[in-house]
DNA sequence: ACTAATGTACTAGTGCGATAGGACACAGCA
DNA sequence: TGCTGTGTCCTATCGCACTAGTACATTAGT
């Protein structure tokens, strides 16, 4: 069953950062289609957050199109067509996981390392709009 | 200048974002000790924010002990002992940067590369706590 | 002394995420 | 037919991020 996390800390809203995982695993093939979300009362037991919460989150994946309910018995995640293929995604990840132990290795703190992800993502994504002006 | 940017879909509140981006410039070495940020009207009148949430970003750096008001001058980092090293920075920057490229190769869309980067890095830190236990 | 620029402080108000508690409609099952 | 579990809806409330406008203390430069 698909698991949720919480990081209190991000100052991103816990409805905004169900939906994100949720899109996540449909991208990364971590969800597969018609695969059942946890209920509810699952997740607002499991995380310690109110039932109003996790059901806003439900609806915004509505919403999206990447989720229905079905009254009774919970809700199941639809897929898209743009998934990341297995094997790319293995070799990706692995090739990513030997950097990030690269820079752990260089002596860099795990917050030193997530500062360097994100300015670099973040170039990429300035330097994309740039190109596309 | 040090420059600040907002993304304001991110859900995260904007005095966080300009924290953030002061302490990864300070951990990656875009700051050097001592040098200036632009002052809280020219920040506010850039980022088209109201000053006193600039202001209150400052006041946070303040209370983290990363920057010092100078009345009448302007407002001035303070950096610490845990730098990257530039040579080590720019290897791994120029790493990740070919990553980057790598998966736009592949056919991965930029969120993608978001969504795998997170998830990865997500997971280096749930089992780095599960090794510490 | 005066002016300009800076950071700071204060009060009031707005919007929204989150909580709390309760109620309802629908589907599956005994 | 009832029971259970599901998603949904409603109202009220709280806290906090953010806005708005104004005033003040300090410093540098003239």
């Amino acid at each position: 069953m698909f698991a949720f996390r919480l990081d209190s800390r991000s100052g991103v809203p816990t409805y905004l950062q169900l939906v994100e995982q949720v899109r996540r695993g449909l991208l990364l093939g971590y969800l597969v289609d018609g695969e059942q979300l946890p209920t509810v009362r699952e997740v607002a037991a499991a995380l310690v957050v109110n039932p109003n919460t996790v059901a806003k989150a439900y609806r915004e994946l509505e919403r999206a199109g990447l989720a229905a309910p079905r009254a009774g018995q919970g809700t199941f995640v639809i897929a898209g067509a743009d998934q990341v293929p297995p094997a790319v995604h293995a070799r990706l990840s692995a090739r990513l996981r030997a950097w990030v132990r690269a820079a752990h290795e260089a002596g860099l703190a795990p917050e030193q390392v997530r500062a360097l992800v994100t300015t670099v993502l973040d170039d990429e994504r300035t330097t994309a709009r740039a190109e596309a002006a």
